[in-house]
RNA sequence: AGGGGCAUAGUUCAAAGGUAGAACAGUGGUCUCCAAAACCAUCGAUGUGGGUUCGAUUCCUACUGCCCCUG
């Protein structure tokens, strides 16, 4: 068994996967990369419910505050650098634990899936093919997948145009089916010796937090934090501002909507976003399900992980 | 207390003398370069009791509840 080991602790949000971590964290001799694709942000703090230095106990924590809100994240970005915390934590002996809720890019550094087959640069193609559904509609674009990639074209709905897109992309850079690569990267075994914990709870308990947890960030100042950014130039086309709670607060401040709209929208797209991060963690394989009604404290999940991890030979 | 109005899905609204549509919410799912994104599917209702009618949720009536006006 040469893999090198590797923790992870997902779930929906306000899940309380931060705090359990941390205490993980001081228990194995671990350091935390966050997956988390709002908290990578610098002074979106609020809104992302960002953990705080106090709250990180002095653990180490990767990909948090690394970027200026005018920069875009996106998955290759995660990967790289995830890679590169992942070997500085490894060469101090310490156990790398990924925290974070955006189960896609964990799913992309975990299975190593390789996204770089084409360059990505190709945007007069996307330009075009975007003009195409815009004037012709979606069948049409659909249409020309089921051309030359019928394989893709029968896996894909035609309303989901950006995919639709991706497919003729991906098509015309390399020859290949989309499909097709889709199930050889799913065909792929994790090089890491992993535990990829998934916290999840009662429905109605999970969708109260988030409620209460929308309220607090009011109350905490979420206004003034995205009057902020506003005023520091940032709108909705950085890729920053389209985070829950963000988009929703600057219609506010843009005047279309009422702040009561906004708290409404932000609780409801928090609660659909939960949702399908559970639906992610449901579907993904090799996922350790944990229900913290099981439990009645932090400490006895941490006993089951801790026993996990020993069993799985993923620390001593 | 008197007069009037309303009562349809969890919510806001449709429709119709032959057993009801939608939006949002809820639920399930897809996902391999925008993923806190994009997309798909699906559950679910005529307040209660009488009457008229071949048949009522629709018309009549009593009750209950809510709203408005008067006092």
């Amino acid at each position: 068994m040469n893999k090198e080991p590797l923790v992870i602790i997902s779930g929906p949000t306000a899940s309380g996967k931060s705090a359990l971590s941390i205490k993980l964290a001081k228990m194995i001799d671990g350091e935390i990369i966050s997956a988390d694709s709002m908290q990578v942000y610098k002074g979106m703090d609020i809104g992302s419910a960002k953990i705080t230095n106090e709250e990180m106990c002095g653990i180490k924590h990767y990909l948090i505050d690394v970027l200026d809100p005018t920069d875009d994240f996106n998955i290759f970005y995660f990967k790289e650098e995830t890679q590169k915390a992942f070997n500085e934590i490894r060469k101090k002996g310490k156990v790398p634990i990924i925290v974070g809720g955006t189960g896609f890019y964990i799913q992309g550094f975990l299975y190593d899936i390789d996204f770089n087959e084409s360059e990505g640069e190709n945007n007069t193609l996307r330009n075009e093919l975007t003009e195409i559904a815009s004037q012709k509609g979606a069948g049409a674009l659909h249409d020309i997948l089921k051309e030359i990639d019928p394989l893709a074209a029968d896996a894909i709905h035609e309303n989901n145009i950006k995919r639709v897109i991706r497919a003729i992309e991906f098509f015309k850079e390399t020859g290949k089916s989309i499909t097709e690569h889709n199930e050889e990267m799913r065909m792929q075994s994790s090089p890491y010796n992993f535990a990829y914990f998934c916290l999840t709870r009662d429905r109605k308990k999970l969708y109260d937090g988030i409620d209460r947890r929308v309220d607090k960030m009011i109350g905490d100042g979420l206004v003034d934090e995205v009057k902020r950014l506003k005023e520091s130039g940032l709108s909705r086309d950085n890729h920053s501002m389209l985070g829950l709670g963000y988009k929703e607060i600057l219609d506010y401040l843009d005047g279309k909507i009422t702040l009561e709209d906004a708290i409404y929208i932000i609780k409801r797209d928090t609660r659909h976003f939960a949702k399908k991060q559970l639906t992610w963690s449901r579907r993904e394989k090799d996922v350790i399900t944990v229900d913290r009604d099981d439990y009645s404290s932090d400490e006895e999940i941490l006993s089951f992980m801790i026993e996990t991890l020993k069993n799985k030979e993923i620390i001593r």
